[in-house]
DNA sequence: CTGTTAGCGCGTTCAA
DNA sequence: TTGAACGCGCTAACAG
């Protein structure tokens, strides 16, 4: 930065600002100063910055990332939220450190927020470590959480509002003349046991008995949810549809009642979760509870980046949408 | 760190060293700072770190992920890749930053190499601007490029034997007695490109004349990628196989052909491209050309951190395997 | 509008 | 084995 203050015939400062885009400098000075910067090819170190100004620029967002020792598959909506983070983050001038480990994992040392690295953390999914997650906010506030909406957390949460989602869900299939509406999802993940509750919900506000036979546990892994699928099968309990706590479960329950002879949405009708972007392309395509992956993005980022500016911001639910395709059935 | 210095009874130079650790600082005063750090929850600040080493210990993956005002869905291999590079960069203790952009696209005025926010660069995919990447690379050498083998260009390039993978899929459903055997793929990607000369090598070298009409073209979006396989059944040219170049568009295809009542594989043997971990989950599992995603990217990690410690690295071609599933119909 | 001065927090000399 | 001094490259405060 001296030398391009040499050459500009200026002080380091005036170059500073000129880059910076200051409006505390002449429009002439600037110019001039841009043009021999790029000539020189000559660009601000961006740890000098940091550690000038204290802040980063830079996001980190926690994601469950495939684990591939274990040929383990992540779910696809994590991936299609990951490019709109990418989009709105890029939007505001923000860069995205990508994070496979929670920070109160142990062996985990430190965390972004605390070294510097990052100004604020985006984490997907509540996770099982309720508690870790608790304490971890409390210490740095600069989080934002994607999940299903517990309770009074002190935590920001964005998510859509699954008990909703469920109940729209299962009611659109009773609807639809459905008896025997089955549910497929793993209630371990807090926003899979609220789907499951509006499940409940549909049948309870409707004055029908839940028929607990008709609920299976499926994990949110593709290979594992073929499993429990083939598992509903063989168990010889009848149902003629199915609400599938998400899309990736949806498509396995589609393949292996298929692969069984079976004829969806004619036999069974099926309604995922999620509405990712794959789910408009599958042969059915999907009829499913959009999580407004777009919308629910854009939120996260803004909220993360007012909260940062010490702005108080509030847990948000998204309203939910049904996407009506083919896989239910529906005319 | 001048109070862990102070409450420690040392100079910050110790508790630098002791933090860092460096083998000069007695076992026992080691010990006694990082004690007190820890209580202290005290880290290093990275900024200054970095700025002082002038190093990152970061690496910018660059990685065409979905385009959600498109409605574009990113190919699932590159997430599968992701996760490697996530474990494979984290086990080296380097961080990762996520970018969709290219440096050399309008409107970037920089690079993270340049500005000191990374230390080295993977590329995923060498997409179309061939020249630009080349330019690029010219002037940063601190990257390593997935994707297909051009010629002997000075970047270092990581990926399979795109040719010979083509030729063994091709040769696997010839050997299975399929005789109409067509190409779905888009050569305007290089991979893909070399893919196909693999398949007409594959006739070639069995004294086979090519059908041109065999050749049908697809984008590696799953939505055009149906469309695609839909203008293939259209097309009234009879086949009996079809190499698709990649595990989407092989699911693509499948979902078509069943969608039109055809039977996968007894009516049409399919083989795709990559061994995603969902391909062994579809049904039918798929037949197709394991790309090694994890030898992969593990070796892209190793290559780019050694070609950043300035030793000189070369392009690896990794061999080709076929995993046989269910979609060719092999017995 | 511009220059001077100081310091962000660390790692690395050099000297002891 | 430790401490003192310096500077990485930048921006913010202050003075002009």
């Amino acid at each position: 930065m001296f030398e391009i203050a040499q050459l500009a015939g200026v002080s380091e400062s005036t170059v500073s600002r000129a880059l910076s885009g200051s409006p505390l400098v002449n429009e002439n000075t600037r110019n001039r100063i841009l043009k021999i910067a790029r000539s020189a090819n000559y660009t601000v170190n961006i740890n000098a910055r940091n550690l000038r100004q204290k802040r980063t620029r830079t996001i980190e967002v926690l994601i469950p990332l495939a684990e591939y020792g274990r040929q383990h598959m992540s779910d696809p909506f994590y991936l299609d939220m990951l490019g709109v983070l990418a989009d709105a983050l890029s939007e505001r001038h923000y860069d995205m450190l990508l994070t496979k480990r929670a920070p109160w994992a142990k062996g985990v040392e430190t965390n972004s927020i605390q070294c510097g690295r990052a100004d604020g953390i985006i984490i997907m999914g509540q996770g099982q470590d309720l508690e870790a997650l608790r304490n971890f906010t409390d210490l740095y506030p600069q989080v934002v959480v994607w999940g299903g909406h517990l309770r009074e957390d002190d935590y920001i949460v964005v998510g859509t509002d699954n008990v909703a989602g469920g109940k729209l869900a299962t009611e659109h299939l009773m609807k639809l003349g459905r008896k025997r509406i089955a549910f497929l999802g793993d209630p371990a993940e807090p926003e899979i046991a609220l789907r499951q509750q509006g499940y409940r919900k549909a049948f309870l506000d409707n004055g029908i008995a839940v028929d607990e036979s008709l609920i299976f546990s499926a994990p949110f892994d593709a290979r594992e949810a073929r499993a429990s699928a083939e598992k509903m099968l063989q168990s010889g309990v009848s149902f003629d549809a199915i609400f599938c706590a998400s899309d990736v479960i949806a498509m396995s329950a589609i393949t292996t009642l298929r692969n069984a002879g079976l004829d969806v949405p004619r036999d069974v009708a099926i309604v995922g979760y999620d509405d990712i972007l794959i789910a408009n392309s599958f042969g059915p395509s999907l009829t499913t509870v959009s999580q407004r992956i777009q919308e629910g993005g854009k939120t996260m980022v803004e909220l993360l980046l007012q909260r940062i500016e010490g702005k108080s911001v509030d847990t948000t639910l998204l309203p939910v949408e049904l996407v009506v395709r083919e896989s239910c059935g529906a005319p």
